[in-house]
DNA sequence: TGTTGGCACTCTCGGCCCGAGAGTGCTGAA
DNA sequence: TTCAGCACTCTCGGGCCGAGAGTGCCAACA
């Protein structure tokens, strides 16, 4: 495409993007191109509506970019903006100010995304496709009730309550962690699964099989953490003030089993992914735009942070900041090897 | 209040809970009082409004239920009604499985509420004034790093992460654990206090600081874990068409730190709070209306379990809903000792 | 050939009017 | 005290209209 197309696509866009309003000719000429005439500037707008990159709501309005203008703004023409210090620093505190567990880290960074990026936001849980045993402990709660403690790699503690046909003392239940511990601290899962084969009936079989129903269930993403924050935001955009543009988004939002598989779905292995209006497979999600990335402790341990706009979201913004948010998310659950 | 008068009122918050439309003196002449006629009805209207309990929103419209109308309702004309089986089964089967964690059991408390109350609701954890330590667990991370467990009294899971000025090995720290939990196991976190002010400085003492800081910010209730679901439900409601309404409403859910507060100013040690329109304090909610309970395991562990709606609610079937959530909860968390 | 000023055309939007309809309050009679 | 009758008030939706914004096309020009 001729660079001078180019540059009227990245001006409508922009101007789009703050303004809300379909932008016009003469709105262009004055405002970026002041050396052609408006004339130039309509068969040009016209060229780009051909080429399916723009359309106008009526005959008589301006022009507004299609899902085909933003995506080819977002591919070739978007530029990185840079982030303001303010909004550097602040991302800086609420990550660094996090609690060191999990839960309270994807809340805050759901929190962090939404209010830098004026969007909605979502967050899942970094999760790992294979886990290791960190520490192991039983407590006795009755007699024949022990509440089965595990720290997986991340400082990810698990618990289950776990009715045995035999009763243990606390005494014989601390031994018994102290065993296993010795035998699978540190080991992947693939050990305890060996382990559990290898036992004949009895106390430790029982446990043993919880503790592998754990590690499945977190090997195969099954349990999930999938927070939403900043709906709000959405509210002020004018595309969401009729409520039934709202209702679809908070479907997807607050069906939080769909929302985790469309979450996985998306970001496959990409580490950003930008998916605008009808490009959404989710029928509630035309005329939104999401912006994925993922972050995470480690290579091995990744969860995803996302915003849900409209389609008309300030994407370089958006893109610099979220990033900024996951970077941070990172580097905060390094160093406190959550 | 004459019985008619209130016969009226009844009609009138029943109809216009349903319709939402209001009501005039026919629709309640064929409805609801054959036997009287519509000019009847008119007057005892009239004296309605007068008493200040029905308004209308302009002179040729119908009437429409005030707060202090919806109020009178509440106090003195509700009735209990009953919940329907499926209702039942299905609160029942929600909470029933819900995992053995508190995080989830609120998460599903908020999601059975919201759900059978057609409404947004709000959920925090149950909370005790003292906690007790059941159970400790040291876990090394680094040399001079260590993951400290801490299971409170309601299956509570809290870890921290410290760094020692000393080193330890894996096994000084289980012994150290052992020690700590003869002596502190199942008692109050009195005991951990006096047990701190007892030590002498060294790894034990900073241990038993991270203990004891646990234990005052879990008794201080500042740690909160409050959620919401179902803002959804609103959007069905003419009242949030226009989305101020529902943008005031999400700024006090997703302002946890302040729907924390609000959740525990509301419900007070009573055990049943119905806030209507203007009786909120708090100036986003006028206009709607709050039903809270509380729940939990014991008397001394609870939590708030809510709904937020239009003020036109159905107040009698809210209530009797958001108490079986609240039964079902509680018997749930007792259940499993959570 | 690309650019430009001029111009007729189209469409939306807000304001206005108006009639239908709903519901009221009042009044006088039973 | 109840009720039928009636005049009155107000909303709501539809239709009309003029202003304004923006377009596409065309002929002229560099």
């Amino acid at each position: 495409m001729e660079n001078r197309k180019q540059a009227i696509l990245r001006a409508v866009v922009k101007e789009f993007t703050t303004s809300a309003v379909p932008v016009g000719s003469q709105a262009l000429q004055t405002r970026y191109f002041v050396n052609l005439s408006s004339a130039t500037i309509r068969s040009e707008l016209a060229d780009l509506s051909d080429l399916g990159y723009l359309t106008q709501p009526h005959t008589s309005a301006g022009r507004v970019p299609t899902d085909s203008g933003y995506r080819y703004f977002v591919d070739f023409l978007m530029d990185v903006e840079p982030i303001p210090e303010r909004v550097k620093a602040f991302i800086q505190d609420e990550l660094r100010g996090a609690p060191p567990d999990v839960q309270a880290i994807v809340e805050r960074v759901a929190m962090t995304a939404a209010s830098v990026t004026q969007n909605a936001s979502v967050a899942s849980a970094p999760q790992g496709s294979r886990a290791k045993i960190k520490h192991l402990d039983l407590v006795s709660l009755e007699p024949k009730e022990v509440l089965l403690i595990l720290l997986l790699e991340g400082n990810l503690l698990r618990q289950q309550v776990l009715n045995t046909t035999e009763a243990a003392t606390q005494a014989q239940l601390t031994k018994l962690a102290a065993r296993l511990n010795s035998t699978l601290g540190g080991r992947a899962s693939e050990e305890a699964r060996r382990h559990y084969d290898s036992l004949a009936l009895g106390l430790e079989k029982e446990l043993m099989g919880r503790v592998v129903a754990v590690l499945d269930l977190y090997e195969k993403g099954s349990e999930s953490l999938v927070v939403h924050d900043g709906v709000r935001n959405l509210l002020r955009q004018p595309e969401f003030a009729e409520s039934s543009r709202l209702h679809q988004v908070l479907e997807v939002l607050e069906e939080t089993r769909y929302l985790t598989l469309l979450l996985r779905q998306l970001i496959g292995d990409s580490d950003l992914q930008i998916v605008i209006g009808s490009e959404n497979t989710s029928s509630q999600l035309q005329g939104c735009a999401v912006v994925l990335t993922s972050y995470g402790p480690s290579d091995r341990l990744k969860g995803v942070v996302g915003v849900i706009g409209p389609t008309r979201m300030a994407y370089s913004q958006t893109v610099a900041r979220l990033q900024a948010v996951a970077r941070g998310a990172s580097e905060r659950m390094n160093e406190l090897g959550v």
